[in-house]
DNA sequence: ATGCATGAGCC
DNA sequence: GCTCATGCATA
């Protein structure tokens, strides 16, 4: 195997919603405690899923509707929850090839959280993102809440990212048991003090962003549909001809590799159910 | 919400 | 140097 071994398994729908912006909240989550705790969120397909193949079931199930448990006291939004605001626009998953796992996976059918499908994370996120806005924490609270609770935190980017399905299949499958652990401990404790801790960014010396001009950019764009591997070489009399510094355009580069893998190429919706994934193409083109 | 950047791990 | 996970800074 080479060292591609990408897949792509989403169709992406970008669903730009609104920016989570900071109510009032600063006394939202009082006491109001509220004796309960959901014991048990026994939210599940019947068969899950596979180690290898996400080929997934093209099952929107009614993510809202958690069989097993009457609510016998969970108002604890004091008004109305709405049953199941959920429009799905489901797609066809794609499937990937591999995902370079140098584990061993040989998870049978745990009906758990091993290895959801791209569907199930998908459904996970846009419950994620409902639950907490309707619980009044932004993507922000969220990521230093992780941190306190679980020791991994979190940035705004990452819980956005996640919430918009742009993270690679693995990295949302490694975030999905947190942010879920989250959602119980956040619904659960309806004003619970989760500890706010402030982690200090260490004093690093990080350039200052390159703003790249749009006709640069476009330039970056052709060379990019062209050939998305340049070699070395090739870089450095691109950002000699663009004037740019040679590290800028290769960043530039891997950048947008990794923006090919995760979402929906840019101009390129994927619009039938075939498998189209990615070509390994390997670097050759040559065209100086 | 996203563009450019860093850093770890791999080859 | 590449990929991959992640985030500061910014639009």
């Amino acid at each position: 195997m080479g060292s591609l071994g990408d897949a792509n398994p989403w169709s992406n729908s970008s669903p730009m919603e609104q920016q989570d912006i900071k109510p009032g909240r600063e006394d939202l989550q009082l006491g109001t405690i509220l004796h309960h705790r959901s014991p048990h969120v026994s939210h599940h397909s019947p068969h899950t899923n596979h180690p290898n193949a996400w080929g997934a079931s093209p099952v929107p199930s009614n993510v809202y509707s958690q069989p097993g448990f009457s609510v016998s006291g969970m108002l604890e939004h004091g008004g109305l929850s709405p049953p199941a605001p959920t429009p799905q626009s489901l797609h066809p998953v794609l499937r990937a090839e591999d995902h370079g796992d140098l584990g061993s996976h040989h998870c049978q059918d745990h009906s758990d959280e091993e290895t959801p499908t791209s569907d199930e994370l998908e459904q996970f996120a846009k419950q994620f993102k409902q639950r907490r806005i309707k619980l009044g924490f932004t993507q922000a609270d969220v990521g230093l809440a992780l941190g306190t609770l679980y020791g991994n935190v979190f940035s705004q980017t990452t819980i956005c990212r996640f919430e918009a399905l742009q993270l690679s299949f693995k990295n949302m499958c490694k975030l999905k048991p947190l942010l879920n652990k989250w959602l119980e401990e956040a619904d659960s404790s309806t004003g619970s003090p989760t500890s706010i801790d402030k982690i200090a960014a260490q004093g690093r010396k990080r350039k200052k962003r390159t703003s790249i001009e749009v006709s640069v950019k476009g330039v970056l764009e052709t060379h990019f549909l062209k050939c998305p591997k340049p070699a070395a070489q090739e870089i450095s009399s691109l950002a000699d001809s663009l004037q740019l510094e040679k590290e800028v355009v290769r960043v530039w580069f891997c950048n947008r590799r990794q923006k090919e893998k995760r979402m929906t190429p840019p101009g390129d919706p994927q619009p039938h159910e075939g498998f189209p994934h990615n070509v390994k193409a390997d670097p050759s083109c040559h065209d100086l």
